[in-house]
This record gives C-alpha cells, structure tokens and sequence, in this order.
DNA sequence: CATGAATGAGCTTTCATTCAT
DNA sequence: GATGAATGAAAGCTCATTCAT
C-alpha cells in the first residue's frame, strides 16, 4: 500500500499544491504576513521551488486568481446578454452566490485583504468587475437609496459568507438566507422604479 | 506656564501628529505596507523619536483605536440600558453611521485591513463590539433571514460608506441613503417577529 | 586610559571606513564579486549598519566617486578656460597623471570594471569627462593618427599606472615616464598640425 | 562533413551558439551580470541543456578563449622563433591587430571584464600571453621611457579597438591609423637604444 | 540531446527595535 | 523630547548546479 511510503516521489502536482496551500496561508494570515518561506516548508521545498513554478510571490496569488474567478467573468458575459429584468438580476445574486461558495478561501481573503489587493496588479481587475456587477444590477435613474440597496445586495451575500459562518451553525443554510434577503433586497430596488 | 511664550515652535502635539499619519498612511497602503521609516520621513522626525511617544508600532494603531473607537463603546453602554424596540434599534443604526463619518479613515482602515486586525491585538475587542452590536439589533429566535438582515443593516452603512463614495458625488448624502436602506432593513427584520 | 581597551567606541568615521573597506574589495574583486556582507565584516559592523550609511550597493561607490574624482572637474574646468596650447595639453597631462596617482584604488577600480561602469549610473558621467578630456587634448580637424596619438597619451597614463607597476620597481618613477611618453605623444600630434 | 542527409533541422551546432551567444551577452553585460537562464533562454533552450555542452558557466568562457586567442598564441610562437630586430616587432603589431580585429567582441569583453578575468582560471594565461608579448617588444636595457612607449604601444591598439570605435566613423580606417602611432610608438623605442 | 524539477547558498534590501547621548 | 548609530531577523529573489527521465 501506498500508505506508510515516506516521501511522496512529488508528482507533477506541485504547481497545484503551491497554489492551494499559498491561497490557504494567505487567507488566514494576510498577504503580506505570509512568506514564501512558509509556503515552502509548509509544503517541504524550498523557496527556490516556488520561484520555479512562478515568477513572483504576486504571480501566485495571481495564479489563483485566474482560476477561480473565472465563473464570475463567465456570469458577467452571460448577464449583458440578457434583458435587465428582475429576474435577471435573481440569477445574477443566485450564481454570484454560489461562486463565492464554490471559491470560499478566496473571496475571504478578498475580503480581508483589500489594502493589499489594491496594491496588486489584479486589484484594478477585481474592482472593474464589481462595479460591473453593480451596474448590472442597479438603476442608473432610481431613487440613491435604491441603488444603494443593490451594493447592499452583493455585500450582502460577502456578509452572508463571511460573518455569519463564525456564529452560526450550517454554512449553507446561511448562505442560502443571505441570499433570500439580497434577493429581497434587490426586489424592493426594482419596483421602486415604476 | 508655557500659555503666553511667544515662540510656540512645535508644541507638545507630536504624539497627536504620529497619530494623525500613522492613521493617514495605514488607511493608505495598509499596515504592513506602512513603515515607521515612512511616517516618521513624513512627520521630519526620527524612527526614535517616534519610540519616544510610543512603545511599539502596534501601539500606535491601538492609540488611534482608543480615541476613535470611543463612541461606539458609549453607544454599546447607552444601547444595553434600553429596551430593544425598534426605535432603540434605528438610534443605534443613526449614531453607529455618525461615528463611521466621524472617524471615516480609521473605519476605512479597519475594513480594508481585517486579515492584520485579526493579528493585531485590537482585533478581539472589535470583533466583540460588533458581535455585541450584532446582539442588540438582532432577535435571537426570529427567522435566519431577519437576523441576516440585522447583520446586513450593519454591513449596509459600511457598504455605503467604502463603496459608494468612490462613486456618487455628495458623502453626506450616500451616507443618509445608507442610513436608510439600513433602517428599513431592520424595521423588516422586526416586523418579521410579530 | 583608552589605550588598551579593545573595542573601540566607533567614532563618527564609519561612513568614510565604509567607503575605504568597499573600494578596497571592490578594486580587488569587483564590484559584482564584492558582496555587502564581505564589507560588513570586515568592518565589524552588519549588514544594516552599511544602510544606515548608504541608501544602496550602488550609492557606496557613487560616493567614493564623488570624492575622488573632483580633482578631474577641476582639472577639466580649468582647461576650457585655457587657450588650447600644447602647454596647456602638457598641463592636463600633468595634473591628470597626478590624480590618477592620488586616488590610484579608484582608477584601478574604474579600468578593471569597465563592463560594470557602463551599468551604473555615474558610468555615463565617467564616458562623458573622458570625451571631454579627449576633446581638450586633440585637434578636430588633424590626421587621424594624431587624434589617436591624443587618447593613446590619455591610456598611456592608465597603461603606466595598471600595468607596469605589477612589473617594475618604483611606481613613482613609472609614472613619471608614463608621463614622459605621453606628453611625447601629445607633442608630436600637436606639431602634426603645422 | 556530416554528409549529405538532406533534412539539417539543427545541425550538431549547439555547442557554437551557446559559446557565440554568451561571448555575445559576456560582452554586452559583463560576465557576472549575464546568468545562464538569460543565455538559455536567448536560444530557446533550457539552462540543463548548456550543462549538456559544458561543465561549467566558466567553462564556457573558457572554451570561447581556447578557440579566439589561438592566433595570438601562435603568433608568440613565431615571434620566439625571429631575430628582435624593428621588423619583427612591426609584425608583430600587425598581427596582434588583425587578431584582436577578428576576436573583436572577445577581447572587448577581456578589457571590460579585467577584474572577473583575475578570477577566472584564465586570468593567468592571458597575463602570461600579455607578458611575452611586451618581453618580446620592449629592450630590457634601454631607458624606462623606451620601455613604457612598447606597453603603450600594444595599448594604443586596445584603444584604437575599444574607444575610438564609439566616436570616428570607418572601424578599419580607425584600426590602422592606431596601429600606425602603434608601430611609430616601438620604433622610436627602438631607435632610443642605439 | 535535452528537459523538468528542484536545491543550497547567497544576494540586496527592509524592518521594527534599542540605547547611549 | 529627540537623535545618531546600530542591530538581528527576515524578506523576496536569483544563481549556478544537479539529476532522473
């Protein structure tokens, strides 16, 4: 059995494992708190490994990036195909939702890291494709307290994820409550109009 | 005393200078970005000067925290001794967003800085604050999505502070819309009991 | 007594120790070759303390430079007020071989490093009083080989100092022939004009 | 010849592009300045495959000089084998000319790079080679001056090569007017003993 | 002939902190 | 009330080199 070998003969997974205990650290210490020095005796390489796999510690969490926050892109290109009904706003909270579940450790350091994720190159990026978000799901001519309802919507579900989880008991149904009022949220900004 | 000494060149403020960059530059670029290097080149003073005045450079921030933080520590005393009606609730919501305003830079660094908070000794205090601020606007046995509401109302005025003022034009006004969106969300969250 | 105590109370001469530690190993292994380390040791000092003195690996031999290479701005200064007369040749010639002589570790630095010089920063400087020197000393408009004759003069100089002194006995004496032959040369593209 | 197969997609040639790459970049950069991974990757290798060709980053080096300074060592040979008459030491001028014209970037790359080339292994030989050549130009008798004007003249084709080049136009024209004042140089030596 | 993956040693630089003056 | 000088620790990063495949 494969069971008490010592050393894993270190397949060609190393890349993946960097990425995953880098973005598991970074979550939970801070960006800048983090080492690469850590990383690698986390993962027994040296640093030298890392810096093999990528160019720079930003490329790292850059990496991470570009994969999990892919459906997020693919739900922005969906949604400016669509009429900007309410319901396509529904799914537009159930689906950011549900990525954001998906990419749990991320979003929580997104959250957590925002001073930081202004300096990085990614930051920009991040920033543009919130504020897409929002404007998907605002109106540009209702009354401010209704646009602020639908930011309120999407910071909803964040707080959905992030606060709650430390206090209550199953994720899920939290999220899914979260969701239920960034929904209703979004559904009182929306008959404001008529 | 010194009250009538013509020459005030540099009066005893120092310690209240230190303060004022350390919270401009930490707001700025975060706290680990942020040298003692780089705030003591701003005030023309020296590294050691600023060890006169302080005993580390966690000590500073907690400073700042101290004076800035005041307020919600005496809305917290004022809101435990009243009954938890819905009117009790809305005061809490008003003076809360006015503090933020009040002390808009620190709050700014506090939530774009939550992953250093939470090493920072200063982090277990304000997590406490909010959950007890949580505690006094939510109802512990109504439905999830009520008291997701309550946290939401909360993380409302944040939003509509953070957010939207890199937006919209006036502060002052985003602020109130805020307050409002906010109010109506724990007015729903309270009907929902009855 | 301070005679005999062994760790002497650093005075306020680190900074020029620093420079003569640093250009001593920088002339005798290169610039590249000569890490902040090996400096730092051999003064007894860290690492950091060469940062507190100088902003970078860079900045240390700048300032060496800035020191030792006045005489040549003077010396250059002086000449573009001159009438460009073989005497005044004969005097550049002079007073540059005694420069060189005085601040000999640099210039060998200088000779030895050429490929390091053109990356940085005081290395444009360098070309450009070179250039310089050259123009004072040749004739635009003379046959080609005496404008040799005039940098060939120029790297005699150098040639004198660098290579014959690992071969013969008196450096002084050598300089002065040096000085000989390229005052010769000087002298004879001079009368090529006529 | 590797025969007529009529398909050459590389032809066995590595080995040469790797030393004329790295001449190249040794020459632009210095030695120290140019990694391997920059040479790999310049010619669309990996740094492992340099390892393939040779056992060391100076190994490179060394086997570019084995290949560029052949002439020089038989002209020394020659040299040893002639009378010391004033005609020899023009030939032998003319040739090291012509030789240093051929291996240009080489012997650039000797010139900028003196300090690294102490270190290197063949530091030695080259001062060895150096040596000769001036023993087999200079009088050991005659007067210092006499002496200093045949270094010179071997430094005088240097910096006919090196500097001059970046001013004056015609590289040729520039080369044989240097070695002109060169061979004028050792034949007033030459003349100074009689 | 060559690559993919990794290492160990070293580099320059920055930081929070200390302390005698 | 502050400075000048220094430190120890650590950071991000690069390099020449190795070796199984």
């Amino acid at each position: 059995m494969s069971s008490t070998s010592p050393q894993q003969p270190r397949r060609g997974n190393t890349r993946q494992r960097i990425q995953d205990v880098a973005l598991e650290l970074f979550a939970e210490q801070g960006y800048e708190k983090t080492s690469l020095r850590e990383i690698a005796e986390r993962l027994e390489v040296t640093k030298a490994a890392l810096y093999y796999h990528f160019k720079t510690k930003e490329d790292i969490i850059i990496s991470v990036f570009d994969d999990l926050t892919r459906p997020i892109d693919e739900l922005i290109e969906w949604a400016q195909g669509q009429p900007k009904t309410l319901e396509t706003k529904r799914e537009i909270l159930r689906r950011y939702s549900e990525a954001m579940a998906a990419g749990a450790p991320l979003y929580r350091f997104m959250q957590e890291n925002q001073a930081t994720m202004r300096e990085l190159s990614i930051g920009e990026t991040v920033k543009r494709r919130l504020f897409t978000l929002v404007e998907l799901l605002r109106n540009d001519e209702g009354p401010l307290a209704d646009q602020v309802r639908c930011v309120s919507a999407l910071f909803t579900l964040h707080a959905g994820m992030m606060f709650l989880q430390h206090v209550e008991g199953d994720p899920e149904e939290t999220r899914l409550a979260a969701l239920d009022v960034a929904t209703d949220l979004i559904t009182r900004a929306h008959h404001g109009d008529a």
